[in-house]
DNA sequence: GACTATATCTTCGTTGCGAAGATATCATGT
DNA sequence: ACATGATATCTTCGCAACGAAGATATAGTC
């Protein structure tokens, strides 16, 4: 897997991360992760779990069959834990550095503000 | 500007939030912002650039000549400021969300562990 | 004279993502 | 009975950001 991971995939081994899920919960998990904000597309979805799978991230880790409608559990693999380690980690640095520089800057002036 | 922000593009604007600097500046500040482990090809950076000054974000703030050489210096934008504030803000919780899912996983057994 | 560092910019291929829709089952409302 | 919406998986296609590669130019170093 080419790192950095974009947010959909970084959100999709993020809620694995918690436990195992199926595709439809993921879209459920990711929506409330991101407070809404970004709502995962079945093609994104499918296409990242594809590629997560290839990469050994995540398995399959079983199938259910719920009022005749099966579902897919996917789990995170000790690779993909490991990924999401380092990769939490590159981004609290990135965080870091724009917090302390973007705090040095003078604060945006809006307007009607006191003389 | 489409968000979420990819890496290079928010290392280009955490760069820029510190001071003006010009696109070979930009190059070397990114490497050490990422610890040597992103180098920011010309191709990315000015195709970047080009996009994120369409979007108002950064600016050209003054074209410096040394040694025959020209420098063009851009800065961060108000509006800049305020989107990297704001992909500063997501990336946060998205960090904070994948800690604590990953502190609560068992810790990966190393081999050769006591029984 | 060759090479490296500084400095900007273009072309092109790859790839992850998002939009859109196909397919199927079950529950709910009219 | 029929339509609609929620649940659930999967495919096709286009786009846009990125990375690799290289063109161009000046100045300093070996």
């Amino acid at each position: 897997m080419k790192t950095p991971l974009q947010e959909p995939t970084f959100l999709i081994l993020t809620a694995l991360a918690k436990e195992p899920m199926h595709g439809y919960g993921l879209i459920l998990e990711v929506t409330e992760l991101s407070q809404g904000r970004l709502s995962l597309r079945p093609g994104t979805l499918y296409g990242a779990l594809d590629r997560l799978a290839d990469d050994n991230l995540v398995t399959l880790d079983r199938i259910e069959i719920v009022d005749g409608r099966a579902r897919k559990y996917y789990r995170l693999t000790e690779e993909g834990s490991t990924l999401l380690r380092a990769e939490t980690e590159r981004m609290r640095r990135a965080v870091e550095a724009a917090t302390s520089r973007l705090n040095a800057r003078p604060a945006l002036r809006l307007a009607g503000g006191a003389a």
